[in-house]
DNA sequence: ATGGTTGATCGTCAA
């Protein structure tokens, strides 16, 4: 079963990358974040055309999540209980006998905003939400964008990133609380000294082309799927593509 | 210190 996750940044601008992507690599399940758009505006017949359900938490202009199967998903939810939110940053699904979540998690800005204080206040119901789901469902799969980057190895410039957004202790140690649920980073554990691979370069300064990134999109597997875990790989290609997005997929494969 | 890039929307906000 192979899981990927996007953000998209623009559903409805990226919809030719994702289409191209989607028939490459022929995903089970891939999650999107940052859709940009309410659900009456999301491209439901070209996802559809492409032999792919759609499930969509959207909302005008800002954040906005999906989950795209090849097989119907059963039990949609969206939103957290656990984190009251106007903005639209988690939808799940079952696929067969894997409960995946796809989240858009808050940015946070900078130190000194609301945005950062919100973010962490947000964590802490992810938190909540992600320990309920895996009572339930103890085949899970959480992918998404995180907006942190879990260690130094995972930013290209650690010293100029010190304690910046993204990269903070409060933020690290946030992610680290979802790992001790018993959820694992799938990339990380199947290449633990991997440096340089990165998930988001910023449009400015050439950041791609340099290779100035973050790895801030994972995809978690709680630890009853770990040994099922048979790749991860961050896929490069439409980071390169014209007009892309900022963000690259991120897939996994379960067997 | 400033500005640089993109998207939604149409003067800014968000990333």
């Amino acid at each position: 079963m192979k899981i990927a996750t996007w953000n998209v940044n623009s559903v409805r601008v990226r919809l030719p990358h994702v289409l191209d992507w989607l028939e490459q690599h022929q995903p089970d399940v891939l999650c999107l974040q940052e859709l940009k758009c309410e659900a009456s505006g999301f491209p439901w017949e070209a996802l559809q055309a492409a032999g792919y359900h759609a499930y969509v938490a959207g909302q005008k202009a800002y954040n906005g999540v999906a989950l795209l199967g090849r097989c119907p998903g059963e039990d949609v939810g969206m939103g957290m209980e656990s984190f009251a939110d106007t903005q639209q940053r988690v939808i799940a699904a079952t696929f067969g006998d894997v409960r995946i979540v796809s989240v858009y998690c808050p940015n946070g800005e900078a130190l000194t905003s609301a945005k950062y204080a919100y973010k962490l206040a947000w964590f802490d119901g992810l938190s909540d939400y992600l320990r309920l789901a895996l009572k339930r469902w103890p085949q899970l799969v959480v992918a998404g964008d995180y907006n942190i980057a879990p260690h130094d190895d995972d930013v290209y410039d650690p010293k100029a990133w010190a304690g910046e957004v993204l990269c903070s202790e409060a933020e690290r140690a946030k992610f680290e609380a979802l790992l001790d649920l018993g959820l694992v980073d799938c990339f990380r554990s199947l290449y633990p000294q991997q440096r340089d691979s990165f998930s988001w370069w910023h449009y400015r300064v050439n950041a791609f082309k340099r290779n100035m990134g973050l790895r801030i999109d994972h995809v978690l597997a709680s630890d009853a799927l770990k040994s099922r875990l048979h790749e991860c790989c961050i896929d490069l290609a439409p980071r390169g593509l014209e007009r892309p997005s900022d963000h690259a997929p991120v897939m996994a494969e379960f067997r």
